[in-house]
DNA sequence: CACACTGGATAGTTCCAGTATCCAGTCGAG
DNA sequence: CTCGACTGGATACTGGAACTATCCAGTGTG
């Protein structure tokens, strides 16, 4: 297909698309000539993503170095897991590796016995949710992070248990893309589930156990 | 305390103290003459505040809004979670009434038997969210939505459980707050748990109890 | 052959968040 | 009392980011 039909298809302007593919966000399509290309399903695809991860606020820069490692995964999964979580926010300025510069982060996650390196980028922005948490004046009870921890594993086990194992090329852009993707839903979904729970609870206090 | 106070102990340069006192983010001090006036903790907690929903790429006048609903917060629990809501992303252009136009949205509360409704934001949310994923070729499967709408509910359960019960006012507060601050904190939590859980799963892949 | 379309290059445009400067009033040490 | 540092308030400016628009010369198509 030609630029205006990818335009048509994707809702992505024109001027976009060029700027997309001038920043290399979107792979040139094949030429055909000197004033044509031919673009595929795959180019379709792309915008999607590319989409999807400006719409969730990310830095040109940043979505352009996913893409690289979605693409390219070079490296161990846990590498390229890392690179690519790096490029989420909240952006961390100092790529620390002494875990006692993580004293909250490191609090929760022995309380969760959950294995960690300090240098895993999680841990900083962990730490750094915490610690706007602690100077906004909100408290992080050990209630609650217990409560979250264990849900919060539970999701994670779902999408390790869903991981391809077939070739690690495919573990890495699903593991990747699943992480930066799906957070939009889990987010939408805790906002909605509110909305029920409290609904539910102030309907009837008394019968607590949902359907 | 004073203006240099206040930025001392906030970190926040003075111009930019100045700036969110402009834009209604900061309250004014106590003024005792006309080039003077008294900062408290409050201030100090707000400014804290603020550089933690900034800090999460909120644009100011969004901010704004939500700082507003926690100062002055007139209508019902719902509604006001429904507005402070609506000024986290992603945002919605179309304020929709319509179910119908909710399809994938929909679905998903469908089969978790979750109440909704469509006017709130954050259905429209969900629906962006999923219809994202679908362009950027990625499946969301029954068994994922099932297990994600498992645990987001417990997680749920835990925030409103502990919302207090004494004033409206205090409820609303900590609903508003709450929805914003913690996402981060649960996003980097499932980060976390993903190389914790991978991490056990490959070393012994045999004792994998999943809920 | 005419003409709409294309890739490629370049030059805006718009918005935003923060920064800097200026001013006149005032507090506080000496 | 005086002088200099500090302050609130107003206004102007900066830098970055993400597009957007224009122009051009080559091209495929009817």
């Amino acid at each position: 297909m030609r630029v205006s039909e990818l335009v048509a298809r994707t809702g992505v302007p024109l001027a976009t698309v060029k700027y997309y593919l001038r920043e290399g966000l979107l792979m040139p399509g094949e030429a055909t000539s000197a004033t044509q290309a031919r673009y595929g399903e795959e180019h379709v695809q792309r915008l999607g993503l590319v989409k999807a991860l400006a719409g969730a606020g990310l830095p040109i820069p940043r979505i352009r170095e996913i893409l690289r490692l979605v693409d390219h995964p070079d490296g161990s999964l846990f590498d390229v897991l890392g690179q690519a979580i790096a490029q989420l926010p909240p952006y961390l300025d100092t790529p620390a590796d002494d875990v006692d510069e993580f004293p909250r982060a490191r609090a929760v996650l022995d309380r969760l016995g959950q294995v960690y390196d300090p240098r895993y980028v999680a841990v900083g922005q962990l730490e750094r949710a915490l610690a706007a948490l602690e100077e906004a004046g909100i408290p992080m009870t050990e209630e609650r992070l217990d409560a979250y921890g264990r849900h919060v594993r539970g999701i994670a086990e779902i999408d390790i248990g869903l991981m391809p194992t077939a070739s690690a090329e495919d573990a890495i852009r699903y593991a990747v893309l699943g992480t930066a993707v799906y957070e939009p839903v889990i987010a939408a979904m805790r906002r909605l589930a509110h909305q029920d729970v409290a609904q539910k609870r102030l309907r009837n206090p008394e019968e607590q156990d949902q359907q």
